[in-house]
DNA sequence: AGCACGCCGACT
DNA sequence: GTCGGCGTGCTC
């Protein structure tokens, strides 16, 4: 640290700020002031003061430096870990490759504005040693309060009011009174330190043989990516938490990235299994209060292991060691809204930058991780076998081409059988669709009139239970109208489709004395409410559970024997680059929801076209087979992973603005050899939240950069007031 | 992101 | 005549 000389000596420093401007502004250095690189500090900014951080020297001087009589002073230095060389570049680094300005990623580095501050002691109360002369009035109020209170120990007053269920006022007359006195709070909570030797389950030989593997890269202390594969049920949890106890030896930080809503309360019982204490969580549900400490902790080197969500990447580690992205295969991972970026390929970024070992996990990974496998550029494990005794399940196809369900009915007799008998043994199944609500289209009989949101390119869903069409793209809902709003028939509306509440009735029809439960993303709002159905499953307390694809992650049901998927061609449809890809990744994680106990399982999925390649795939169980065709597609049209691709996404509130910018964008488009623009074209939500959309893709062979390319093309065309232009490199969503 | 500056409709 | 609507532009 002393190596690095202050920078006070100079009269001025760059000061980086969460905002999106197109750099760092300089500031004056006061002469008493001290400033390093990494430091947080208040610097005055318009009207206000702003809390940035004081960024590194350009690597050249400016050509049109802020003169000197314009620089303000910089105000205060906050007392707060420094951020770390290797945050700020890998800060600049995400800025440059998402063409985001640097201080909007900033922003993410730094979302806990509070946690910077000094710590403030919270009041609490604490048992007043006895004696005294006067003898309070010992109240049964009173007395309760006493109860609840251990000597020496100090309470924060809400809780301790709520346990003994007395009011605030209560407490404020005891301290009167000299029986309890006001004290501080311990700073702040401490997490616990899972210990790597704490004996966690027995490794089979192939989980120990990788898991040693994996240690040997996290001890080796340098950046190195392993892609580590095999089947649900192989145990790939527990071998890369051999890793994480390996970092733990080192002294250094790991974090887990995981989809958001994987963080459940399973995986986290593994954890606590393997180490004896929970780590440190970060995800978007996580308390103001809790992001405050946690944020803190990980600053200081208190919070050795964190697991989160894409937005952990961002924490202020000082020495990690370990970057774990489980589900790698995730498009969950994609954040799509502000900076645009991938969260795995940052994970990779970040561990290189921090020179830390990164492990990419999945059962069924992305084509990108494994053809950077097989160029070893990454290094392979794989876990060949299930363990505990249990077997792949069956899976088999329902034409329903043959056997079709009877009319306004989903599910086919085969599978109602299969159902049937599942339950009639006293064993659950899981019908799976992945699509919320009642149905995706509400059509009217007389005239074809259909339901449409205002504001988007998108059918209203019918949600019943709320007695609702919604959209599920925007915020718009509305009562399902008792007349068409185009011919004025009444009862002429009709529902089309269906969507998991339909699926239920048809279910509810059925198997009237089954206790079923249907889970998606609105019946089950946040994680205790998916922690609650999960044990109600495991406790065998349901016997056939309706979902979407939040039943898909991660989820282990020992007594879950059957799946069925209702509409196995349902992510088939549209032209996207990844959809056979994404599919059979889906598919294949809901069957591995089957048979995980000693139970053999059986999966049923209902298709018109149970002949196409990814249904081939799923029924084989040789995904290998089917991602090596997959490359053989993309690889002579340098689609990715063979080519890189960005996508320019043009909108406006007005039709017509929105066009202009797009033509202007394709007249203006770059060429030469091996680059490539595509479009422009109505992008595929053509009208999204009352924005009309239109986008263009820049195709490039993988050794052209598309940064340098897209930065001058947009320098090249004006883009009127109102009209945005979005820029994502590496689209994942459609093509 | 704030916040002020600036140019057009309904009020004491 | 003013209060205030939010469009536009700037912040070292």
């Amino acid at each position: 640290m002393k190596d690095t000389p202050p920078v006070s000596a100079r009269t001025r420093v760059r000061v980086l700020l969460p905002l999106p401007l197109a750099g760092a502004y300089d500031y004056a250095v006061p002469a008493s002031m001290a400033l390093r690189p990494g430091e947080f500090v208040s610097v005055p900014l318009n009207h206000r003061d702003m809390i940035g951080v004081v960024w590194d020297p350009p690597a050249e001087p400016e050509a049109t430096p802020v003169p000197d009589r314009r620089l303000r002073p910089v105000s205060a230095t906050l007392p707060a870990p420094p951020m770390t060389e290797s945050l700020r570049r890998f800060v600049d680094w995400v800025a440059a490759y998402t063409l985001s300005p640097p201080g909007a990623v900033l922003r993410m580095a730094m979302s806990v504005p509070a946690a910077l501050e000094a710590p403030t002691p919270q009041a609490g109360w604490i048992l007043a040693p006895p004696g005294g002369n006067s003898r309070p009035r010992i109240t049964p109020e009173r007395q309760r309060v006493l109860d609840a209170m251990r000597p020496g120990e100090v309470r924060a007053g809400a809780p301790l009011a709520e346990e003994a269920k007395v009011s605030l006022g209560v407490l404020r007359g005891m301290a009167e009174n000299g029986l309890i006195r006001p004290a501080l709070l311990p700073q702040r909570r401490r997490f616990g330190w899972p210990d790597p030797a704490h004996p966690g389950p027995a490794l089979a030989p192939d989980q120990a043989a990788a898991g040693a593997a994996l240690r040997a890269t996290v001890a080796a202390g340098a950046f190195g990516v392993t892609l580590l594969t095999g089947v649900t049920g192989s145990g790939k949890t527990e071998v890369y938490l051999d890793a994480v106890a390996e970092c733990l030896r080192q002294g250094r930080q790991a974090l887990v990235l995981l989809p958001e809503i994987a963080l459940s309360a399973q995986w986290l019982d593994r954890f606590r299994a393997r180490f004896g204490v929970a780590p440190a969580l970060w995800h978007s549900e996580v308390t103001s209060r809790t992001r405050r400490d946690t944020w803190r902790a990980v600053a200081e080197g208190e919070a050795p292991v964190v697991v989160g969500a894409r937005s952990a990447l961002f924490l202020p580690f000082p020495d990690l060691g370990l970057v774990v992205v489980d589900e790698e295969h995730e498009t969950a991972f994609k954040q799509e809204d502000g900076v645009v970026y991938h969260a795995r390929d940052m994970a990779v970024v970040r561990a290189r930058l921090n020179r830390a070992a990164c492990v990419l996990v999945s059962a069924t990974p992305s084509l990108e991780s494994l053809t950077n496998a097989e160029s070893g550029r990454y290094a392979a494990l794989h876990l060949p076998q299930r363990h505990g005794g249990a077997t792949l399940p069956a899976i088999t196809m329902v034409d329903l081409r043959r056997d079709p369900p009877e009319r306004g009915r989903f599910l086919s007799p085969l599978l109602a059988t299969a159902v049937t008998e599942t339950i009639g043994r006293g064993e659950q199944a899981m019908l799976f669709l992945n699509r919320r609500g009642y149905a995706p289209l509400t059509l009217c009989r007389h005239c074809g009139h259909r339901m449409r949101c205002p504001n988007c390119t998108a059918w209203l869903v019918e949600h019943r239970a709320q007695r609702r069409l919604q959209c599920h793209h925007c915020g718009h809902a509305e009562p399902p109208p008792a007349e068409c709003p185009e011919c004025g028939t009444a009862n002429s509306l009709t529902a089309v489709g269906p969507g998991v509440e339909r699926v239920m009735e048809e279910a509810t029809a059925l198997w009237p004395d089954a206790r079923r439960l249907v889970m998606a993303s609105d019946t089950l709002p946040g994680p205790a409410a998916a922690a609650e159905a999960a044990r109600a499953i495991q406790d065998r307390e349901v016997d056939l559970i309706i979902g979407t694809q939040i039943v898909a992650k991660g989820w282990h049901f020992p007594h879950l024997t059957l799946v069925g998927v209702v509409d196995a061609d349902l992510g088939l449809a549209g032209g996207d680059l990844r959809a056979a890809e994404r599919t059979v990744q889906l598919l294949h994680q809901v069957a591995g929801r089957a048979g995980r106990a000693e139970a053999p399982g059986q999966v049923l999925l209902q298709s018109f076209s149970p002949d196409h390649p990814v249904m081939r795939a799923l029924v084989s169980g040789d995904l290998e087979a089917f991602m090596q065709e997959e490359a053989a597609m993309r690889r002579p049209g340098h689609w990715p992973p063979f080519g890189r691709l960005a996508a320019l996404i043009v909108s406006s509130e007005e039709e017509r603005e929105a066009d202009r910018t797009a033509r202007d964008l394709g007249l203006a488009a770059p060429g030469g050899e091996g680059v490539q623009v595509l479009g422009p074209a109505p992008a595929p939500l053509a009208l999204l939240r009352g924005r009309y959309r239109r986008r263009l893709l820049l195709k490039t062979r993988r050794d052209i950069a598309v940064q340098p390319i897209l930065r001058d093309w947009l320098a090249r065309v004006p883009v009127p007031n109102h009209v945005r232009v979005q820029v994502d490199v590496d689209p994942v969503g459609f093509l």
